[in-house]
DNA sequence: CCGAATCCTGTGGGATACTG
DNA sequence: CAGTATCCCACAGGATTCGG
């Protein structure tokens, strides 16, 4: 057993960076929705995820945009339509997103057993 | 395609149940940090990740102990000795952890240009 | 050495109202 | 419909100090 500690490269360490931005309350949430449904409108996204106000969702949208993860396509048209959808990099992205869901899934009731049970101690 | 909106399950969302933990500022980080070294003590972690502060290490070993992902063994002697190390638990989450990581390292360069670009337009 | 306790600040993010 | 703009607050999390 190697006892050295390895220093996580603080400044650059790509976990961090992508965590900073996947990591947040909402943007994993619209990963997955979007994944669920090929392309989406504005409140369509909305109406599914239920608790999210349209602000973060505008801004979640907005930085997955910047980071190539999603694709928006604007229809000049009024009223106005948007579509959102995964781009490849996002497609790329979402078995792990998917197994980290599905570890959730299957581990969660342990989980709130071992709170629940940490609480007595 | 299916066009239908999908609820998530607002209340009881196991992948915001794990999130809300998992995706805070360090959790991962100790967690993969913990995963190269087999048995570390407080300090060690602390240097390995260099930038947390020793409250927030604290509370967050505490959390993911409370999950029942990291083991605390408390050696009692002066000067005080504790180790820890992931549980069973924590091992099974690890390699959905380094998939995530390695999509990191993979993609970041991409993100990073996709942002710079994205400022510009 | 391993924290707990306290204090303090920045900001993530909600509510509401307005616009093209 | 698909957002922006504004206000506001709770809380994550840093710095510092104290204790066993």
């Amino acid at each position: 057993m190697k006892k050295e500690v390895i220093f996580t490269d603080i400044l650059n360490c790509p976990v961090r960076n992508v965590l900073d931005r996947i990591g947040d309350k909402w943007s994993l949430l619209i990963l997955m929705v979007l994944n669920q449904n090929e392309v989406l409108r504005f409140n369509e996204i909305h109406q599914a995820i239920g608790d999210i106000s349209q602000k973060m969702l505008s801004v979640s949208l907005k930085n997955l945009e910047a980071d190539g993860l999603v694709n928006r396509k604007v229809y000049p048209q009024i009223p106005p339509k948007v579509e959102y959808k995964l781009t490849d990099l996002g497609k790329s992205l979402l078995p792990h997103v998917d197994a980290l869901a599905g570890w959730s899934n299957q581990n969660m009731q342990t989980i709130l057993a071992n709170r629940a049970s940490y609480q007595k101690s």
